[in-house]
RNA sequence: GGGCGAUUAACUCAAUUGGUAGAGUGCCACCUUUACACGGUGGAAGUUACAGGUUCAAGUCCUGUAUCGCCCA
């Protein structure tokens, strides 16, 4: 074995050799328990990202928990067409070869689009197998598949034909530059920097109104002016008619609760086709609705013929010269507004009334909120319950059409009257609808990408063909997500699961946080603090790092910052840290939180874990050169002492895991690992190998066996060193599967600890008593001394017997001898155990005012406890009040320390004497 | 404006139903001991944001304040 463990050379090997012996594979077993997670599916055009990374290790650990704990396990894997990004990369292609989709045609568009998607779209599930993630590949799904658009088509049928999906002009984001309508997901509004103008509208009589607006070119469009009724101010004004400046349209003064008299002028100007509250507010009012805008973006024939074919920006410079002109243009401040911008393509998002396709929710949220108070499926942690609860109480109808050519047309088709037809293809309409001769033309529009995710439970499972999956795997076992999708996918899979399978889509939804940088900002492009999680994996030099980072930047002047900020984080680049250093991390995070501010730091130190876990076992391997190994099982105080932790650890992963607690399975894994493992038991094992007893092939048996178990035991955290070491000692640890993720997982006997476990606890104990003194008064590790016991039980000196060799080099003694309670003692520094003292002489070794300083200390650390317990011992409310048990260890507690405090006061006079 | 969440060691995070505040990293001292310096041994470091309250007992429950973040309008 190398002496550093080195992942880079064999992750991908394992992976592959996993892969390929179908260990992924769900074999559905009906005398198993099933245990199923859908991933939610990456965009096929996506790359893989922190937020991830960190998903799928949560879902994987759980996955081969389950999996090695005998389960029936499915993992789900596959993608999603994601409509609006695919489409873009693919017109960028063309762009490149100086052709559009218009010139190209739908059919010629959507076959590049599937040569793409076969070329170069999955590079996201490459990724993820450099994750470890254990899915199913065999079944890899894809929204866009034959099997997934049967059941798309399918579900969209039916609303339609239970009244549940509907066509109807609505006004919705629209995208100019893509040219579609946009679901409230794909809207990012941000706050930047406008100005409140104030305008003046004449009234009929000849008053005069100013209105506040931050989009003055709407007012080409304006059918009205609110004020709130309560509104002294303006409140006569109501039943009047104003005059739309520029336009000269008499529109109404109406009055509306809506309108904050606080903010503007109190007064509104309503532009009910361009705008998400005025649209409102013009339904209320029976207002007309004047759409000014072509769909891309242009001003149109519904405004004076100066302002058409102006986009909106040049528009606005020009009515407000127009208004100044005139002199309308009161007064212009500064004021942050809430800007809509596509997520797309970045651009302004205008609302505008056109013809969409939309679910009608209110009944699926019905339905969806009673199985989430009925616990049906449930929220982890709880409270995000809330969340979906406020979301689904304000839910809107859906609209699920889009303008594009990628997705899934929709299955509906218009005769020359406008008459729209639902069902599976022409010929099933014409028969269905029995329309002889008519001219039937398809819907252009595809349908939002959502709509599938939605069905993503079932129509993976084979829904709505009868030999499916869902009888063994649905309801799923776990959803883990973030909570930034509860509204757009959690509860739209609720929803249409909990309508056509009538069933819940999963019995548990666990929300993760989001990953952060160290600083707690959002990981994003623009701000150039994206961590590829495949850098930490492999490493990445500083100028590769600065150059991704800083790649395709919307603003170069972003640059320079970007690349210094970088510098100054990662000075030398990325380190090569292995995939299982990364998931360590990861797991250690997930303990429940928000936000999750990621420090690489984490994963240096789990990186040096995976170092100690290696080096431990490169240590056993040695040793099974140097002495061979037995095979019989030996059964000594140390072994039965490490097979107790060991079970202790196992019985806490297992619970952690009950808990979805990775932090808490990480931990254990850690501290067994590390200070048991490491620190004592391998410490231990060195002093029999180092003697000349006999039986060293039986310690190094022992080794073996305690790590192929604790390999298990941290198999589901961290795969592939696990399963690197395991096949290491393949030959000699007798376990016969062909992977440690097939075995099984180490079974958790809960039982209290035995003499001879405590034994060891006790030995620990000393030992560390001894090095604390050795330590703090400067005593070489070269330098043995020797080490008088005095005082303590029957039970003490049977302990110490029978561990005497490894107290001896342990603590680095050089003798240990038993003195009687009346012995006169050797001026020494002493530690207490109870009413067990150990002496060390001072004679040549120790300066009694070091040792004074050092009892000082002691003294008044355990004093201040004893007082405080002291205080609650004597507090009658507490002995009346606390529980028994409670009260009973304090007691106990009390006692042990006053007689520690007594030895070492005892022990204070006497050094003292010396000084 | 409404809702949710956060604030614990220098940094990144833990702390079961209220019961002596713990890790990792960093820091200090010593140690190149034949698994590991990606290491060992020992050590220092906290008025749990602030102010009240409930309780025998509060990081934990309640009220208010401050700062930060997210969602919705």
């Amino acid at each position: 074995m190398k002496k550093n463990y080195e992942p880079k050379l064999t992750e991908k090997e394992i992976y592959k050799n996993w892969e390929e012996s179908g260990f992924f594979e769900a074999k559905p077993d009906k005398s198993k328990e099933p245990f199923c997670i859908m991933i939610p599916p990456p965009n096929v055009t996506g790359t893989l990202h922190m937020g991830h990374g960190f998903q799928n290790t949560l879902m994987d650990s759980l996955i081969r928990h389950k999996r090695m704990l005998g389960f029936d396990v499915l993992w789900q894997v596959g993608v999603d067409h994601a409509g609006i990004a695919t489409q873009m990369v693919v017109e960028r292609q063309l762009e490149a070869e100086g052709l559009t989709r218009e010139e190209i045609g739908r059919e010629e568009f959507e076959k590049k689009v599937w040569e793409w998607k076969e070329s170069s779209g999955n590079k996201i599930t490459q990724q993820l197998r450099r994750l470890g993630a254990s899915v199913d590949w065999s079944r890899e799904a894809f929204t866009m598949s034959d099997d997934l658009s049967l059941s798309v088509k399918e579900v969209f049928i039916r609303l339609y034909d239970e009244g549940l999906i509907y066509r109807g002009e609505r006004l919705v984001n629209w995208d100019t530059v893509l040219g579609t309508a946009l679901s409230d997901l794909e809207v990012s509004s941000e706050e930047e920097s406008g100005f409140l103008w104030h305008i003046d509208y004449k009234t009929d009589d000849g008053h005069t109104l100013t209105v506040a607006t931050t989009r003055p070119e709407t007012l080409l469009g304006d059918t009205a002016v609110a004020i709130n009724p309560q509104d002294e101010r303006y409140k006569n004004l109501i039943g009047k008619n104003a005059i739309v400046p520029l336009v000269n349209r008499k529109i109404p003064i109406i009055g509306d609760q809506y309108v904050d008299s606080e903010f503007g002028t109190g007064c509104v100007k309503i532009t009910p086709a361009h705008d998400f509250n005025d649209f409102e507010i013009g339904k209320r009012h029976s207002l007309p609705f004047i759409n000014i805008l072509n769909f891309d973006g242009s001003l149109n024939e519904n405004v004076p013929e100066k302002y058409q074919g102006l986009s909106v920006t040049e528009a606005r410079k020009l009515v407000l010269h127009d208004l100044e002109e005139i002199e309308q243009l009161k007064k212009i401040e500064p004021h942050k507004v809430q800007i809509p911008r596509s997520e797309r393509s970045n651009s302004v998002l205008q609302p505008l009334v056109t013809n969409q396709w939309f679910v009608e929710v209110e009944k699926l949220a019905n339905e969806a909120m009673r199985v989430v108070k009925n616990n049906e499926t449930e929220f982890i942690p709880k409270n995000w319950e809330n969340t979906y609860f406020s979301w689904m109480n304000e839910i809107q109808d859906w609209c699920i059409s889009r303008q594009l050519w990628w997705g899934h047309r929709i299955p509906a088709w218009y005769d020359s009257q406008g008459n729209i037809y639902v069902g599976e293809s022409e010929e099933d309409v014409r028969k269905k609808y029995n329309l002889n001769t008519e001219i039937l033309k398809q819907e252009e529009d595809v349908l939002d990408t959502w709509f599938s995710s939605a069905l993503w439970t079932f129509s993976t499972l084979g829904w709505p063909k009868k030999n499916n999956l869902l009888s063994r795997y649905h309801p799923t076992s776990v959803l883990v997500t973030g909570f930034d999708i509860i509204f757009f996918w959690v509860a739209r899979m609720i929803m249409m699961t909990t309508h056509f399978i009538e069933e819940v889509p999963f019995k548990k939804i666990l929300i993760h946080g989001l990953i952060k940088d160290s600083e707690g900002k959002k990981m994003s492009k623009s701000k150039g603090n994206t961590l590829d999680p495949l850098d930490i994996i492999d490493g990445v030099d500083l100028n590769d790092l600065i150059d991704k980072r800083t790649d395709g930047l919307m603003q170069p002047k972003m640059k320079e910052r970007i690349e210094k900020q970088t510098q100054k984080e990662f000075p030398e680049g990325i380190k090569s840290y292995g995939t299982d250093a990364l998931r360590l991390t990861f797991c250690s995070l997930a303990s429940g939180g928000r936000d999750i501010n990621f420090d690489i730091k984490r994963v240096e130190g789990y990186r040096n874990f995976c170092n100690k876990l290696w080096n431990a076992s490169r240590f056993i391997d040695m040793n099974i050169e140097n002495f061979g190994i037995s095979s019989k099982r030996s059964d000594t105080q140390i072994d039965n002492w490490i097979n107790f932790k060991l079970d202790e650890a196992t019985s806490k992963v297992n619970k952690a895991f009950e808990d979805y607690r990775l932090d808490l399975a990480t931990k254990a894994i850690y501290e067994f690992v590390w200070y048991e493992f490491c620190d004592w038991f391998i410490e231990l094992s060195k002093i029999n190998l180092n003697g000349d007893n006999s039986n060293k092939p039986e310690t190094v048996k022992s080794m073996v066996d305690v790590l192929e178990k604790t390999l298990r035991l941290a198999h589901p955290i961290m795969p592939f060193i696990t399963e690197e070491i395991w096949m290491h000692f393949k030959k000699h640890h007798g376990n016969d599967k062909p992977s440690i993720m097939v075995c099984d997982f180490p079974s958790d006997i809960d039982d209290l600890p035995s003499e001879k476990t405590l034994t060891i606890e006790w030995l620990k104990e000393i030992t560390t008593g001894i090095r604390n003194i050795r330590g703090e008064l400067s005593i070489k590790p070269s330098t043995h001394i020797p080490a008088i016991f005095k005082g303590g039980s029957n039970e003490d000196r049977k302990r110490l017997e029978s561990v005497s060799i490894y107290l001896k080099e342990l603590a680095g003694l050089e003798s240990i001898t038993w003195t009687e309670r009346k012995h006169e003692d050797p001026p020494s520094s002493i530690f207490a155990l109870e009413d067990l003292k150990i002496l060390i002489p001072l004679e040549g070794l120790i300066d009694a005012k070091e040792e004074e300083l050092r009892l000082t200390k002691k003294i008044a650390k355990l004093t201040q406890e004893k007082e405080m317990l002291n205080k609650k011992l004597e507090n009658k409310s507490f002995i009346a009040n606390a529980p028994e048990e409670l009260v009973a260890t304090q007691k106990n507690r009390y006692e042990v320390l006053s007689k520690e405090l007594d030895n070492l006061s005892e022990q204070m006079i006497e050094i003292q004497k010396l000084i």
